[in-house]
DNA sequence: TAACCTGTGGTTTTT
DNA sequence: CCACAGGTTA
């Protein structure tokens, strides 16, 4: 029959182990260990299809439950498709996260463990101010309790700086998440003989607030489907339960699946797990790794596992690596067999160190341009950054900018954050109920009407002391019926206020369409609001004149009628929140709409709000917005965007080539506990509060201070999660894989780079790129990628590229080395050709297009706009010769025409001080990153240890792991002796890394550079303004700079980034003297800088690309007309000049993008 | 002048 | 989402 052709189909493209998997006996309960790139979903949708074709389970019959509501998505379309030949409806499956099943199933039967109509989702954002509140009103003996010895749980960080220690609200939300993911009530906490008094405390006044609000949290939903279900068989007809990502479940999760499991049955059956324990990075959120265990443990019928060990993703290399970064855990950890790749590749992962930070995020983005450079094969999709912390991003997003990199920032804002959307949305909240307390309070307060947070809080006070509604409050006070002392522009706000709120409750009784939409308008303008964003955003006030020509490309504006769309669409055109809502609201609303009678009106209004609220706190998270937007730009950046992402963010993903910068101490690992990571001198701890349970010494002192579990005891694994995370960020790559660290982070505190980077690890890397060393290599290259080299482009040579990196690379990747000549900006460079052309038609960038120069050759650009862009003598072409790379000093001088001559941007004696000789020749530096002893240039022996943990824990039954493996049964755990691999595992950074430093600089030129320091300082002080200025200008020599054996560090003297990296790149000098000289007129601003009409003329986008430029020119200006009589207290706070501000104003300025995804082109 | 409002630049990961 | 600076109001 049909049916069975499609399984033959589906599963002749399943290897052997993937078959067992999904075919396994449907009654019983089996685990697959689906490492990186192993086809995990593609396990699991075959397993689903035969679970219905040859079963003939019934889709509704089966649960699934994903990590994102995005993989539930995905998960579908592959169904779809994979079934479109049967009569299978993919559409009545089950299938979500846990949080979205849950509530369709509340929604269904929440009335049966007595859940009210009507009740919605809390958003995040009011938990914190719930919580804040929570902290700021509990008794004094609570307060002491949590500050005394007696307690359990430490509530309490210290205050900033001070060592006075306070309660922490964010704390205390996160130990209520705790003891919400093990499924406690309040009264089950307080039950607990080992329960804390405070934290009680707080749980319960909590869930009472939330009570009252009839508001569920994101556990709630969770915790409230668990009690209904253990009283309750509310789904008696389950067959199947699968869950993917299991290894990020928490336990209230795995109780969910034995009870959805547990069908008509007395017992659970029929459950498929799929997922890694090694990519298990989710413990902050009270996720198991060990429910793999418990699994094992608990389950009530025979459970088996089946461990995947094809890798259909990553090079050999990669995976040696990767492996061999894992398997540094010893303890706890369930070995599992090493992955096997398909194909070997010539290439292993590089490791590099950069001697200072501000080389790392250009290095890596020049690195990216050279692969890029290669004809026919990578697109900029085929790259991503993937970094530990936020922060990090904005360095990386700095250099990407400055060489004109498309790119994208995977989960920026979400949309749901924007200021624009929660206000609105808090408006809507208003009109719904009466009894939306937090939502209006916060809706007084933006858009900025006069009331602000004090008033703001004397309103809380008094809303809560009334037994009325909190919007009847209002409205007496309105009246004058309560006295309420404010000032008169805040009376007249909160009049109006309440009176727009009342006006809209009103429209509820129109006919729904015409409702929804005044209502929305309503708010909208009457706000103010929409004055705000299309008249006033982003201007300065003296602009700001109503009558002007409304802003309607103001990106927030545009952020609210995506809104708009959303909040209008929720209930009809469902499709995509068609999950929600068809469940929600079952039978309630659907049909029957006497459009006559406003009762019914009201009601379906209401439902509509409702049913929003919910959408949002569940889909929160998927890009609604940029379907559409996203469109349009794939089509604009026909070459693809580079990925920027968090690790977290890139969990399921893969690109081609993945730069993972930050591997050092305090980034990877991010060890919080408190502040300071543990690097100089060791020892950190000190903090030792809990001086209750630790079992064993912790790295981490706060974060864990558990005693809340009720099951198992959780040992300390956030060093081991951390190792994870590197894994599973190094095993996002395909073909390429780049780490690198930084050991001299901003200044002051020499970095380490991070423990994982052990002897052995490292000895499975390389510190060079080898695919672009030579012609051969790279056509290597190509033959991995599986894409074709074209021999018949005649305007792109290999060979070049090869001699172009190997130039990049000697001078140590500071600067981009194209067709033979550095490039000083990246609109000087086409990528695309680097041999003379024949024709000079096509395929410029855009830059070049606006330059009207048909080259890449910099003479060319010369002359277009001699002063402009190409001041410096050496932007010609044979500028190669090492000898011409630095600007000469007169690289400051100023382009003809431009009369300034302002002294305190004299540089003359600068280069006496911090020349040639004065940091020169004679200096001994810190040894590059290429001559590290400790990285092998080849890979020695291969031979990975064949190490296996020593594992066994006593309560999981290990030996049924590998079960069911239809390949070498051999590996099973044993006691391993090797000392490296001791060692390798040794947390203590001091010692297992002494031998991955750079050389610390000795003694002397320790001494040579406070010397210098100090010495700047008196210099500066006697031209009286503030040094920032000298660096910049100087341009330190850089001697040998080709000589392999003598390099430099950058500058050490110079601790900021901003200076140091002006020393780099001498174009930006000189820019800066352009522009310096440009503006001196005027105490310009950097905003009204990038407005120069001027800048927009030459290319369209300068704005981006010379925002730095543009800033620390500002700076330099400024600075510069701080003449004399330094008032330090109007000296530039550093905040307003800094680069980044800089940078997000002339983002926002050119509306370039906004929202999740930035794009610069 | 004191209190308060407003704006602006800093933060681990997130369903 | 906290802290600080600078403006506004009573």
């Amino acid at each position: 029959m049909a049916d069975n052709a499609v399984l033959e189909q589906i599963f002749s493209s399943l290897n052997l182990q993937q078959q067992v998997a999904a075919k396994y006996d449907p009654d019983l309960a089996v685990q697959v260990i689906a490492g990186p790139g192993t086809g995990k979903t593609k396990v699991l949708t075959s397993r689903v299809a035969y679970l219905m074709l040859h079963h003939k389970i019934r889709p509704q019959d089966i649960i699934v439950t994903t990590f994102t509501n995005k993989a539930a998505k995905e998960m579908i379309d592959r169904l779809v498709s994979m079934l479109r030949d049967t009569s299978i409806r993919v559409s009545d499956l089950m299938i979500g996260t846990f949080h979205s099943v849950c509530l369709r199933i509340l929604s269904r039967y929440g009335h049966r463990i007595g859940l009210m109509k009507d009740w919605r989702i809390i958003d995040e954002k009011e938990i914190e101010v719930i919580v804040h509140n929570m902290v700021e009103k509990m008794p004094d003996q609570i307060r002491d309790y949590s500050l005394s010895l007696r307690r359990k749980v430490n509530l309490c960080l210290p205050k900033n700086g001070s060592d006075e220690w306070t309660v922490s609200p964010k704390l205390v939300k996160k130990q209520i998440e705790r003891i919400k993911s093990y499924a406690l009530l309040p009264e089950e906490y307080k039950g607990d003989n080992n329960h804390d008094s405070a934290l009680a405390y707080f749980f319960e006044n909590y869930q009472n607030e939330l009570n009252r609000l009839n508001a569920l949290d994101f556990d709630d939903l969770l915790m409230y489907t668990f009690r209904l279900l253990t009283r309750e068989k509310c789904l008696p007809r389950i067959r199947h339960v699968l869950v993917d990502e299991f290894q990020d479940t928490n336990g209230i999760q795995m109780d969910l699946m034995f009870l959805f499991a547990r069908g008509n049955h007395h017992l659970s059956r029929g459950i498929t797990v799929v997922g890694d324990p090694d990519q298990s990075i989710y413990a902050f959120r009270n996720a198991l790794a060990y429910n793999f265990q418990e699994m094992f443990r608990r389950c009530p019928i025979e459970c088996s596992s089946v461990v995947l060990v094809e890798n259909y993703r990553s090079s050999q290399k990669i995976l040696d690596t990767s492996e061999t970064l894992i398997r540094q855990q010893t303890e706890g950890r369930t070995d599992r067999l090493p992955l096997r790749a398909q194909y070997d590749c010539i290439f292993a992962p590089v490791y590099l160190n950069f001697p200072a930070s501000f080389l790392e995020a250009p290095s890596i983005v020049r690195e990216m341009l050279y692969l890029k450079s290669l004809p026919n094969l990578f697109s900029y999709d085929d790259f991503a950054i993937l970094v530990r912390q936020r922060r990090q991003i904005k360095k990386i997003e700095t250099a990407l900018i400055e060489h004109r990199v498309p790119y994208k920032i995977l989960k920026g804002h979400a949309f749901w954050e924007l200021k624009e959307t929660t206000s609105m949305i808090n408006l809507l909240k208003c009109v719904y109920s009466e009894n939306e307390k937090n939502a209006m309070i916060a809706a007084l307060q933006y858009p900025a009407r006069g009331i602000g947070p004090a008033t703001a809080e004397r309103l809380r006070t008094i809303i809560e002391s009334k037994d009325i509604s909190p919007f009847d409050t209002l409205k007496r006070i309105r009246e004058g019926r309560i006295k309420f002392d404010m000032i008169g522009k805040a009376r007249s706000s909160l009049i109006d206020f309440v009176n727009m709120i009342e006006a809209c409750k009103k429209l509820r009784e129109a006919p729904i369409d015409v409702a929804l939409k005044e209502i929305f308008d309503k708010l909208y303008e009457s706000s103010g609001m929409k004055q705000e964003y299309c008249y006033f955003d982003g201007k300065k006030k003296a602009d700001r004149k109503p009558d002007s020509e409304p802003n309607y490309l103001n990106p927030r504006h545009r952020n609210v009628l995506v809104l708009r769309d959303y909040f209008l669409g929720t209930n009809s055109g469902n499709e995509n929140g068609g999950v929600v809502t068809d469940s929600v609201d079952n039978t309630v609303v659907s049909g029957n709409n006497d459009k006559s009678d406003p009762m019914t009106n009201l009601n379906s209004v209401m439902e509509h709000f409702r049913n929003f609220f919910v959408s949002l706190t569940i889909y929160s998270n998927d890009t609604e917005e940029s379907e559409e937007a996203n469109a349009i730009k794939k089509q604009k950046y026909s070459e693809g965007l580079v990925t920027v992402s968090t690790i977290h963010g890139a969990k399921g993903l893969e690109w081609p080539v993945v730069f993972i910068p930050g591997c050092e101490e305090g980034i990877i690992p991010s060890l919080f506990g408190d502040g300071r990571s543990s690097n100089l001198e060791g020892d950190d701890d000190e903090d030792s509060e809990n001086e209750s349970d630790e079992e064993q010494k912790s790295e981490k002192p706060v974060t864990d201070n558990n005693s809340t579990k009720k099951k198992t005891v959780v040992p300390d694994d956030s060093l081991n999660e951390e190792r994870r995370m590197f894994f599973v960020a190094q095993t996002r790559a395909k073909h390429l894989l780049y780490l690198s660290s930084v050991t001299d982070r901003d200044g002051r505190v020499p970095a380490v780079p991070s423990r994982f980077l052990t002897k052995e690890l490292l000895s499975t890397m390389v510190d060079k790129q080898r695919a672009l060393e030579s012609v051969a290599a790279i056509k290597a290259l190509y033959g991995n990628v599986g894409k074709k080299w074209l021999t018949s482009n005649s305007t792109f040579s290999l060979k070049q590229v090869v001699d172009d990196y190997t130039e990049f690379v000697e001078n140590r990747r500071e600067r981009f080395i194209w067709a033979g000549s550095i490039v000083r900006a990246m609109y000087q460079c086409n990528i695309q050709r680097n041999t003379t052309p024949t024709n000079l038609t096509s395929e410029f960038t855009t830059a070049a297009v606006q330059l009207k120069t048909g080259l890449n050759s910099p003479e060319k650009i010369k002359t277009v706009s001699p002063e402009r862009y190409a001041p410096s003598t050496d932007t010609r072409p044979g500028v190669a010769s090492p000898t011409k790379k630095h600007a000469p000093m007169t690289s400051t001088q100023t382009p003809p025409g431009s009369p300034n001559k302002r002294k305190s941007f004299a540089p003359s004696y600068i280069p006496s001080r911090n020349g040639p000789n004065a940091l020169g020749v004679n200096r001994r530096l810190f040894a590059p990153s290429n001559e590290r002893p400790q990285l092998q240039k080849e890979k020695s022996s291969p031979t990975p240890l064949s190490l296996q943990g020593s594992s066994q824990k006593k309560s999981s039954p290990t030996r049924n792991w590998n079960m069911v493996s239809t390949s070498n049964e051999g590996a099973l755990p044993m006691k391993s002796e090797n000392s490296d691999l001791k060692k390798a595992a040794d947390p203590d950074p001091n010692h297992s890394n002494e031998d991955l430093m750079d050389f610390p600089a000795s003694d002397d030129e320790l001494m040579a550079i406070s010397d210098l320091k100090s010495k700047k300082v008196s210099d500066s002080a006697m031209v009286d303004r503030p040094d920032y200025g000298l660096t910049a200008v100087a341009e330190p020599k850089r001697p040998n700079i080709r000589k392999p054996g003598r390099k430099l560090v950058a500058a050490p003297i110079d601790i900021s980034e901003k200076s140091v990296s002006t020393n780099i790149n001498d174009e930006e000098s000189q820019q800066k003297s352009r522009f310096f000289v440009k503006d001196e007129s005027e105490n310009t601003t950097a905003a009204e800088l990038l407005h120069n009409p001027d800048d927009m003329i030459v290319d369209n986008r300068p704005i981006i690309a010379n925002a730095k430029t543009l800033a620390d020119a500002v700076r330099e200006t400024s600075a510069g007309s701080q003449k004399g009589r330094n008032k330090v207290k109007k000296e530039p706070t550093p905040s307003q000049y800094d680069i980044f501000s800089q940078l997000n104003n002339a983002k926002k300025k050119a509306k370039m993008n906004d929202g999740e995804i930035i794009v610069i082109d």
